[in-house]
DNA sequence: CGAAGAATGTACTAGCCGATACATTTTCGC
DNA sequence: GCGAAAATGTATCGGCTAGTACATTCTTCG
Protein backbone atom coordinates (compact mmCIF):
# COMPACT_ATOMS: atom_id res chain seq x y z
CA UNK A 1 0.00 0.00 0.00
CA UNK A 2 2.99 1.73 -0.87
CA UNK A 3 0.86 4.59 -2.73
CA UNK A 4 -2.87 4.35 -2.27
CA UNK A 5 -5.08 6.40 -5.11
CA UNK A 6 -6.86 8.47 -2.99
CA UNK A 7 -9.89 9.22 -4.70
CA UNK A 8 -9.43 12.66 -5.96
CA UNK A 9 -12.22 14.06 -3.86
CA UNK A 10 -12.49 17.48 -5.43
CA UNK A 11 -11.79 18.43 -9.31
CA UNK A 12 -7.64 18.75 -9.65
CA UNK A 13 -8.27 21.10 -12.61
CA UNK A 14 -11.03 22.54 -12.99
CA UNK A 15 -12.70 23.28 -16.94
CA UNK A 16 -13.78 26.41 -18.58
CA UNK A 17 -17.43 24.81 -17.97
CA UNK A 18 -16.55 23.50 -14.55
CA UNK A 19 -15.33 27.14 -13.36
CA UNK A 20 -18.80 28.54 -14.93
CA UNK A 21 -20.66 25.91 -12.94
CA UNK A 22 -18.74 26.52 -9.73
CA UNK A 23 -19.64 30.33 -10.22
CA UNK A 24 -23.01 29.71 -11.10
CA UNK A 25 -23.32 27.64 -7.80
CA UNK A 26 -21.35 30.44 -5.62
CA UNK A 27 -23.48 33.52 -6.94
CA UNK A 28 -27.02 31.99 -6.35
CA UNK A 29 -25.76 30.39 -3.06
CA UNK A 30 -24.81 34.40 -2.58
CA UNK A 31 -28.30 35.94 -3.38
CA UNK A 32 -30.00 33.50 -1.45
CA UNK A 33 -27.87 33.42 1.36
CA UNK A 34 -28.24 37.21 1.29
CA UNK A 35 -31.51 37.59 0.85
CA UNK A 36 -33.17 35.11 3.21
CA UNK A 37 -30.34 34.16 5.56
CA UNK A 38 -27.58 31.26 5.66
CA UNK A 39 -29.73 28.78 7.80
CA UNK A 40 -32.74 29.32 5.58
CA UNK A 41 -31.11 28.73 2.61
CA UNK A 42 -30.94 24.87 1.81
CA UNK A 43 -28.72 23.68 -0.74
CA UNK A 44 -32.05 22.42 -2.69
CA UNK A 45 -32.52 26.01 -3.00
CA UNK A 46 -29.10 26.55 -4.42
CA UNK A 47 -29.55 23.78 -6.86
CA UNK A 48 -33.06 25.33 -8.22
CA UNK A 49 -31.57 28.67 -8.19
CA UNK A 50 -28.51 28.00 -10.42
CA UNK A 51 -29.30 25.67 -12.36
CA UNK A 52 -28.02 22.58 -11.45
CA UNK A 53 -27.95 19.56 -9.47
CA UNK A 54 -27.51 17.18 -6.64
CA UNK A 55 -24.35 16.03 -7.87
CA UNK A 56 -22.48 19.44 -8.95
CA UNK A 57 -22.51 20.55 -5.12
CA UNK A 58 -20.71 17.92 -3.81
CA UNK A 59 -18.46 17.72 -7.09
CA UNK A 60 -17.21 21.10 -6.44
CA UNK A 61 -17.53 21.62 -2.87
CA UNK A 62 -17.05 19.34 0.38
CA UNK A 63 -19.86 20.17 1.57
CA UNK A 64 -22.23 22.77 2.44
CA UNK A 65 -19.93 24.27 4.97
CA UNK A 66 -17.05 24.68 1.83
CA UNK A 67 -20.01 26.92 -0.13
CA UNK A 68 -20.63 28.89 3.01
CA UNK A 69 -16.66 29.54 2.96
CA UNK A 70 -16.89 30.47 -0.64
CA UNK A 71 -19.56 32.85 -0.73
CA UNK A 72 -18.41 34.76 2.41
CA UNK A 73 -15.26 35.68 -0.03
CA UNK A 74 -17.55 35.89 -2.96
CA UNK A 75 -19.34 39.01 -0.39
CA UNK A 76 -15.86 40.46 0.15
CA UNK A 77 -14.82 40.46 -3.37
CA UNK A 78 -18.11 41.84 -4.61
CA UNK A 79 -18.85 44.25 -1.57
CA UNK A 80 -15.22 45.74 -2.12
CA UNK A 81 -15.27 46.02 -6.00
CA UNK A 82 -18.15 47.25 -5.85
CA UNK A 83 -16.82 49.78 -4.11
CA UNK A 84 -13.21 50.13 -5.43
CA UNK A 85 -13.52 53.23 -7.40
CA UNK A 86 -15.30 55.03 -4.53
CA UNK A 87 -13.27 54.01 -2.21
CA UNK A 88 -10.04 54.45 -3.78
CA UNK A 89 -11.15 58.63 -4.16
CA UNK A 90 -12.02 58.68 -0.48
CA UNK A 91 -9.40 60.81 0.25
CA UNK A 92 -11.23 64.13 0.22
CA UNK A 93 -14.36 65.50 2.35
CA UNK A 94 -16.02 65.03 -1.54
CA UNK A 95 -14.73 61.74 -2.07
CA UNK A 96 -16.04 60.62 0.99
CA UNK A 97 -19.14 62.05 0.73
CA UNK A 98 -19.54 60.39 -2.79
CA UNK A 99 -18.95 57.10 -0.87
CA UNK A 100 -21.82 57.67 1.33
CA UNK A 101 -24.22 59.04 -1.21
CA UNK A 102 -23.72 55.71 -3.29
CA UNK A 103 -24.45 53.50 0.11
CA UNK A 104 -27.25 55.09 1.06
CA UNK A 105 -29.04 55.20 -2.29
CA UNK A 106 -28.44 52.03 -2.75
CA UNK A 107 -29.60 51.34 0.78
CA UNK A 108 -32.95 53.72 0.03
CA UNK A 109 -33.56 51.78 -3.00
CA UNK A 110 -34.12 48.19 -1.07
CA UNK A 111 -35.86 50.28 2.08
CA UNK A 112 -32.84 49.24 4.09
CA UNK A 113 -33.32 45.41 3.38
CA UNK A 114 -30.85 42.32 3.88
CA UNK A 115 -28.28 44.74 5.61
CA UNK A 116 -25.03 44.81 4.65
CA UNK A 117 -23.97 41.77 2.54
CA UNK A 118 -20.78 41.08 4.59
CA UNK A 119 -22.61 41.94 7.56
CA UNK A 120 -25.21 39.87 7.84
CA UNK A 121 -23.00 37.49 7.49
CA UNK A 122 -20.70 38.29 10.18
CA UNK A 123 -23.46 38.17 12.27
CA UNK A 124 -25.01 34.61 11.03
CA UNK A 125 -21.26 32.86 10.78
CA UNK A 126 -19.24 34.61 13.67
CA UNK A 127 -19.66 32.35 15.99
CA UNK A 128 -20.12 29.19 14.25
CA UNK A 129 -16.67 27.98 12.43
CA UNK A 130 -13.65 30.11 13.57
CA UNK A 131 -11.84 29.67 10.46
CA UNK A 132 -14.69 31.12 8.49
CA UNK A 133 -15.29 34.07 11.38
CA UNK A 134 -11.68 35.13 10.75
CA UNK A 135 -11.85 35.34 6.90
CA UNK A 136 -15.00 37.20 7.39
CA UNK A 137 -12.26 39.79 9.83
CA UNK A 138 -10.27 39.89 7.36
CA UNK A 139 -12.84 41.01 4.87
CA UNK A 140 -14.05 44.30 7.32
CA UNK A 141 -10.36 44.87 7.70
CA UNK A 142 -9.47 45.09 3.98
CA UNK A 143 -12.11 47.21 4.32
CA UNK A 144 -11.66 49.71 7.30
CA UNK A 145 -8.22 49.48 5.52
CA UNK A 146 -9.15 51.26 2.71
CA UNK A 147 -10.99 53.84 4.64
CA UNK A 148 -7.95 54.46 6.43
CA UNK A 149 -5.68 54.72 3.42
CA UNK A 150 -7.99 58.15 2.27
CA UNK A 151 -7.69 59.31 5.94
CA UNK A 152 -4.33 59.09 5.93
CA UNK A 153 -4.16 60.88 2.50
CA UNK A 154 -6.34 63.42 3.78
CA UNK A 155 -3.86 64.02 6.56
CA UNK A 156 -0.48 63.75 5.18
CA UNK A 157 -1.75 66.44 2.75
CA UNK A 158 -2.70 68.86 5.31
CA UNK A 159 -6.53 68.54 4.58
CA UNK A 160 -6.99 67.03 8.07
CA UNK A 161 -5.39 68.10 11.61
CA UNK A 162 -2.44 65.99 12.60
CA UNK A 163 -4.31 65.18 15.74
CA UNK A 164 -6.43 63.09 14.12
CA UNK A 165 -6.03 59.34 13.94
CA UNK A 166 -7.12 58.04 10.68
CA UNK A 167 -6.92 54.19 12.00
CA UNK A 168 -9.75 55.32 15.04
CA UNK A 169 -11.30 57.56 12.51
CA UNK A 170 -11.77 54.55 9.81
CA UNK A 171 -12.68 51.98 12.55
CA UNK A 172 -15.38 54.53 13.66
CA UNK A 173 -16.65 55.18 10.20
CA UNK A 174 -17.02 51.46 9.16
CA UNK A 175 -18.68 50.71 12.65
CA UNK A 176 -21.36 53.80 11.95
CA UNK A 177 -21.58 51.95 8.38
CA UNK A 178 -22.31 48.83 9.88
CA UNK A 179 -24.37 50.22 12.66
CA UNK A 180 -26.75 52.01 9.98
CA UNK A 181 -27.32 49.03 7.81
CA UNK A 182 -28.23 47.30 11.08
CA UNK A 183 -31.02 49.69 12.08
CA UNK A 184 -32.21 50.79 8.74
CA UNK A 185 -32.54 46.76 8.12
CA UNK A 186 -34.89 46.62 11.38
CA UNK A 187 -36.55 49.73 10.41
CA UNK A 188 -37.12 49.27 6.48
CA UNK A 189 -35.96 52.25 6.22
CA UNK A 190 -32.52 54.34 5.05
CA UNK A 191 -32.85 57.19 7.14
CA UNK A 192 -30.71 55.78 9.65
CA UNK A 193 -27.82 54.61 7.65
CA UNK A 194 -27.99 57.94 6.69
CA UNK A 195 -28.00 59.64 9.58
CA UNK A 196 -25.38 57.59 10.94
CA UNK A 197 -23.01 57.89 8.03
CA UNK A 198 -23.71 61.55 8.14
CA UNK A 199 -22.52 61.75 11.82
CA UNK A 200 -19.37 59.62 11.30
CA UNK A 201 -18.48 62.41 8.45
CA UNK A 202 -19.61 65.41 10.53
CA UNK A 203 -16.99 64.14 13.23
CA UNK A 204 -14.43 63.82 10.51
CA UNK A 205 -15.27 66.94 9.09
CA UNK A 206 -14.68 68.49 12.60
CA UNK A 207 -10.65 67.89 12.09
CA UNK A 208 -10.51 69.88 8.82
CA UNK A 209 -9.39 72.97 8.76
CA UNK B 1 -73.55 25.16 16.49
CA UNK B 2 -74.38 27.90 18.63
CA UNK B 3 -71.59 28.05 20.85
CA UNK B 4 -68.97 25.81 19.88
CA UNK B 5 -66.35 24.85 22.47
CA UNK B 6 -63.29 25.61 20.93
CA UNK B 7 -60.56 23.76 22.30
CA UNK B 8 -58.65 26.28 24.93
CA UNK B 9 -55.20 25.99 23.14
CA UNK B 10 -53.32 28.38 25.04
CA UNK B 11 -53.83 28.08 28.26
CA UNK B 12 -56.34 30.90 29.32
CA UNK B 13 -54.95 31.70 32.40
CA UNK B 14 -51.51 30.98 34.23
CA UNK B 15 -50.81 29.07 37.62
CA UNK B 16 -47.53 30.19 39.06
CA UNK B 17 -46.47 27.46 38.47
CA UNK B 18 -47.10 27.96 34.63
CA UNK B 19 -45.72 31.42 34.72
CA UNK B 20 -42.56 29.97 35.92
CA UNK B 21 -42.59 27.37 33.36
CA UNK B 22 -43.18 29.64 30.54
CA UNK B 23 -40.31 32.07 32.10
CA UNK B 24 -38.00 28.78 32.22
CA UNK B 25 -38.29 28.38 28.51
CA UNK B 26 -38.30 32.09 27.62
CA UNK B 27 -34.78 32.52 29.46
CA UNK B 28 -33.60 29.00 27.70
CA UNK B 29 -34.39 29.76 24.17
CA UNK B 30 -33.16 33.33 24.53
CA UNK B 31 -29.46 31.93 25.94
CA UNK B 32 -29.35 29.79 23.21
CA UNK B 33 -30.33 31.55 20.23
CA UNK B 34 -28.53 34.77 21.56
CA UNK B 35 -25.05 32.14 21.66
CA UNK B 36 -25.70 29.77 18.56
CA UNK B 37 -28.14 31.59 17.23
CA UNK B 38 -31.78 30.91 16.31
CA UNK B 39 -31.63 29.18 13.57
CA UNK B 40 -29.12 26.97 15.12
CA UNK B 41 -31.73 26.50 18.25
CA UNK B 42 -33.95 23.01 18.31
CA UNK B 43 -36.85 23.12 20.47
CA UNK B 44 -34.96 20.16 21.64
CA UNK B 45 -32.16 22.10 22.67
CA UNK B 46 -34.58 24.74 24.55
CA UNK B 47 -35.89 21.45 26.08
CA UNK B 48 -32.76 20.42 27.11
CA UNK B 49 -31.68 23.34 28.75
CA UNK B 50 -35.23 24.48 30.54
CA UNK B 51 -35.57 21.41 31.79
CA UNK B 52 -38.96 21.27 30.28
CA UNK B 53 -40.59 18.84 28.03
CA UNK B 54 -42.26 18.92 24.43
CA UNK B 55 -45.88 18.96 25.49
CA UNK B 56 -45.12 22.39 27.99
CA UNK B 57 -43.47 24.15 24.67
CA UNK B 58 -46.71 23.27 23.01
CA UNK B 59 -49.01 23.82 25.94
CA UNK B 60 -47.41 27.94 26.28
CA UNK B 61 -46.77 29.00 23.11
CA UNK B 62 -48.35 27.95 19.61
CA UNK B 63 -45.45 27.46 17.23
CA UNK B 64 -41.49 28.00 17.63
CA UNK B 65 -42.25 31.54 15.85
CA UNK B 66 -44.24 32.68 19.14
CA UNK B 67 -41.56 31.32 21.25
CA UNK B 68 -38.99 33.66 19.04
CA UNK B 69 -41.55 36.31 19.12
CA UNK B 70 -41.25 36.22 23.47
CA UNK B 71 -37.21 36.25 23.15
CA UNK B 72 -37.50 39.08 20.81
CA UNK B 73 -39.44 40.96 24.36
CA UNK B 74 -37.65 39.05 26.53
CA UNK B 75 -34.16 40.86 25.33
CA UNK B 76 -35.17 43.84 24.62
CA UNK B 77 -36.64 43.65 28.43
CA UNK B 78 -33.08 42.76 29.39
CA UNK B 79 -31.10 44.97 27.31
CA UNK B 80 -32.75 47.86 28.34
CA UNK B 81 -33.39 46.44 32.10
CA UNK B 82 -29.63 46.10 32.59
CA UNK B 83 -28.50 49.62 30.94
CA UNK B 84 -31.75 51.41 32.88
CA UNK B 85 -29.56 52.98 35.44
CA UNK B 86 -26.85 54.07 33.40
CA UNK B 87 -29.08 54.81 30.61
CA UNK B 88 -31.05 57.39 32.86
CA UNK B 89 -28.00 59.25 34.02
CA UNK B 90 -26.57 59.25 30.63
CA UNK B 91 -27.68 63.24 30.75
CA UNK B 92 -23.76 64.32 30.93
CA UNK B 93 -20.34 63.11 29.72
CA UNK B 94 -19.54 61.50 32.53
CA UNK B 95 -23.29 59.52 32.64
CA UNK B 96 -22.07 58.79 29.06
CA UNK B 97 -18.84 57.78 29.71
CA UNK B 98 -19.96 55.34 32.06
CA UNK B 99 -22.15 53.54 29.71
CA UNK B 100 -19.86 53.66 27.12
CA UNK B 101 -17.09 51.75 30.37
CA UNK B 102 -20.09 49.12 31.23
CA UNK B 103 -20.58 48.07 27.66
CA UNK B 104 -17.16 48.06 26.77
CA UNK B 105 -16.09 45.81 29.97
CA UNK B 106 -18.95 43.80 29.43
CA UNK B 107 -18.52 42.88 25.75
CA UNK B 108 -14.31 42.67 26.50
CA UNK B 109 -14.96 40.35 29.24
CA UNK B 110 -16.81 37.69 26.33
CA UNK B 111 -13.67 38.68 23.97
CA UNK B 112 -16.78 40.23 21.65
CA UNK B 113 -18.43 37.15 21.24
CA UNK B 114 -22.29 36.65 20.18
CA UNK B 115 -22.75 40.48 19.67
CA UNK B 116 -25.31 42.16 20.83
CA UNK B 117 -28.52 40.44 22.22
CA UNK B 118 -31.41 42.19 20.10
CA UNK B 119 -28.49 43.50 17.26
CA UNK B 120 -28.11 39.90 16.84
CA UNK B 121 -31.81 38.72 16.81
CA UNK B 122 -32.26 41.81 14.22
CA UNK B 123 -29.80 40.69 11.37
CA UNK B 124 -31.25 37.10 12.07
CA UNK B 125 -34.61 37.79 12.35
CA UNK B 126 -35.48 40.95 10.06
CA UNK B 127 -36.45 39.47 6.77
CA UNK B 128 -38.59 37.01 7.97
CA UNK B 129 -41.42 38.11 9.99
CA UNK B 130 -43.10 41.40 10.04
CA UNK B 131 -44.09 41.60 13.09
CA UNK B 132 -41.08 39.96 14.62
CA UNK B 133 -39.10 43.05 12.42
CA UNK B 134 -41.62 45.75 13.86
CA UNK B 135 -41.29 44.36 17.39
CA UNK B 136 -37.31 44.55 16.86
CA UNK B 137 -37.41 48.13 15.65
CA UNK B 138 -39.84 49.08 18.62
CA UNK B 139 -36.64 47.68 20.71
CA UNK B 140 -34.37 49.90 18.91
CA UNK B 141 -36.39 53.16 19.06
CA UNK B 142 -36.88 52.77 22.91
CA UNK B 143 -33.11 52.28 23.15
CA UNK B 144 -32.27 55.65 21.12
CA UNK B 145 -34.91 57.37 22.72
CA UNK B 146 -33.40 56.76 26.05
CA UNK B 147 -30.27 58.27 24.55
CA UNK B 148 -31.55 61.15 22.74
CA UNK B 149 -33.52 61.99 26.46
CA UNK B 150 -30.30 61.89 28.17
CA UNK B 151 -28.78 64.26 24.98
CA UNK B 152 -31.90 66.46 24.94
CA UNK B 153 -31.54 67.26 28.89
CA UNK B 154 -27.86 68.33 27.84
CA UNK B 155 -28.88 70.52 25.46
CA UNK B 156 -31.80 72.14 28.10
CA UNK B 157 -28.93 72.50 30.67
CA UNK B 158 -26.29 74.13 28.31
CA UNK B 159 -23.87 71.32 28.54
CA UNK B 160 -24.59 70.53 24.95
CA UNK B 161 -24.53 73.49 21.86
CA UNK B 162 -27.88 74.58 20.84
CA UNK B 163 -26.87 73.58 16.89
CA UNK B 164 -26.79 70.26 17.88
CA UNK B 165 -29.05 67.77 17.28
CA UNK B 166 -30.23 64.96 20.14
CA UNK B 167 -32.14 62.85 17.65
CA UNK B 168 -28.88 63.11 14.93
CA UNK B 169 -26.81 62.52 17.76
CA UNK B 170 -28.92 59.68 19.48
CA UNK B 171 -28.91 57.74 16.35
CA UNK B 172 -25.07 58.11 15.31
CA UNK B 173 -24.35 56.76 18.92
CA UNK B 174 -27.05 53.79 18.42
CA UNK B 175 -25.02 53.08 15.30
CA UNK B 176 -21.62 52.73 16.37
CA UNK B 177 -22.79 50.63 19.32
CA UNK B 178 -24.30 48.37 17.43
CA UNK B 179 -21.47 48.38 14.51
CA UNK B 180 -19.21 48.27 17.00
CA UNK B 181 -20.79 44.90 18.74
CA UNK B 182 -20.71 43.38 15.14
CA UNK B 183 -16.63 44.54 14.51
CA UNK B 184 -15.64 43.43 17.70
CA UNK B 185 -17.87 39.57 17.19
CA UNK B 186 -15.91 39.17 14.14
CA UNK B 187 -12.57 39.88 15.38
CA UNK B 188 -12.80 38.35 18.75
CA UNK B 189 -11.66 41.94 20.14
CA UNK B 190 -13.63 44.38 21.98
CA UNK B 191 -11.32 47.10 20.43
CA UNK B 192 -13.76 48.01 17.60
CA UNK B 193 -16.93 48.52 20.19
CA UNK B 194 -14.72 50.38 22.47
CA UNK B 195 -13.13 52.48 19.57
CA UNK B 196 -16.48 53.32 17.83
CA UNK B 197 -17.99 54.46 20.74
CA UNK B 198 -15.39 56.62 22.04
CA UNK B 199 -15.40 58.18 18.27
CA UNK B 200 -19.01 58.76 18.78
CA UNK B 201 -18.59 60.10 22.27
CA UNK B 202 -15.90 62.18 20.89
CA UNK B 203 -18.23 63.94 18.10
CA UNK B 204 -20.97 64.71 20.95
CA UNK B 205 -17.88 65.82 22.79
CA UNK B 206 -17.57 68.54 20.42
CA UNK B 207 -20.13 70.07 20.86
CA UNK B 208 -19.98 70.83 24.38
CA UNK B 209 -18.96 74.32 25.58
C1' DC C 1 -64.74 17.58 48.34
C1' DG C 2 -64.77 17.29 43.47
C1' DA C 3 -64.72 18.72 38.98
C1' DA C 4 -62.69 21.74 35.46
C1' DG C 5 -58.83 22.98 33.59
C1' DA C 6 -53.91 23.69 33.90
C1' DA C 7 -49.50 21.27 33.85
C1' DT C 8 -46.73 17.59 32.43
C1' DG C 9 -45.28 12.98 30.34
C1' DT C 10 -44.81 9.68 26.41
C1' DA C 11 -45.10 8.25 21.94
C1' DC C 12 -45.38 9.10 17.30
C1' DT C 13 -45.27 11.15 12.44
C1' DA C 14 -44.37 13.57 8.23
C1' DG C 15 -41.22 16.31 5.84
C1' DC C 16 -36.98 18.39 5.00
C1' DC C 17 -32.16 18.37 4.44
C1' DG C 18 -27.44 17.21 4.13
C1' DA C 19 -24.90 13.66 2.40
C1' DT C 20 -23.66 9.32 -0.32
C1' DA C 21 -23.52 5.78 -4.04
C1' DC C 22 -23.31 4.82 -8.45
C1' DA C 23 -24.11 5.36 -13.39
C1' DT C 24 -23.56 8.10 -17.54
C1' DT C 25 -21.97 11.70 -20.53
C1' DT C 26 -18.70 15.20 -21.80
C1' DT C 27 -14.25 17.26 -22.21
C1' DC C 28 -9.36 17.40 -22.57
C1' DG C 29 -4.55 16.13 -23.31
C1' DC C 30 -1.50 13.10 -25.48
C1' DG D 1 -9.08 8.99 -31.50
C1' DC D 2 -8.67 7.20 -27.21
C1' DG D 3 -8.15 6.92 -22.43
C1' DA D 4 -8.45 9.50 -18.15
C1' DA D 5 -10.61 12.55 -15.59
C1' DA D 6 -14.06 16.04 -15.25
C1' DA D 7 -18.93 17.04 -15.40
C1' DT D 8 -23.53 15.77 -14.73
C1' DG D 9 -27.75 12.75 -13.72
C1' DT D 10 -30.56 9.72 -10.70
C1' DA D 11 -31.81 7.41 -6.78
C1' DT D 12 -31.65 6.86 -2.07
C1' DC D 13 -30.78 7.11 2.98
C1' DG D 14 -30.46 8.39 7.81
C1' DG D 15 -31.13 11.86 10.99
C1' DC D 16 -32.99 15.86 12.72
C1' DT D 17 -36.88 18.78 13.65
C1' DA D 18 -41.32 20.92 14.09
C1' DG D 19 -45.56 19.60 15.20
C1' DT D 20 -49.54 16.26 16.87
C1' DA D 21 -52.16 12.89 19.73
C1' DC D 22 -53.34 11.28 23.76
C1' DA D 23 -52.84 9.93 28.54
C1' DT D 24 -51.84 11.31 33.25
C1' DT D 25 -51.04 14.20 37.24
C1' DC D 26 -51.53 18.39 39.67
C1' DT D 27 -54.00 22.94 41.13
C1' DT D 28 -57.41 25.85 41.71
C1' DC D 29 -61.86 27.22 43.08
C1' DG D 30 -66.79 26.99 43.79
Amino acid sequence: MAEPTHKPLRPQRLTAKGAATRERIVRAAAELMHTQGVERTSLDDVIAVSGTGRSQLYHYFADKAAIVDAVVEFQIEQVLGAQEELLRNADSMNGLTRWRDAVVAHNRSLKGAHGCPLGSLASALSDSSEITRQAIARGFDRWEGALRTGLQHMRQTGALAQEADPATLATGLLAALQGGYLLAQARRDATSIQVALDTALDHIRSFTR
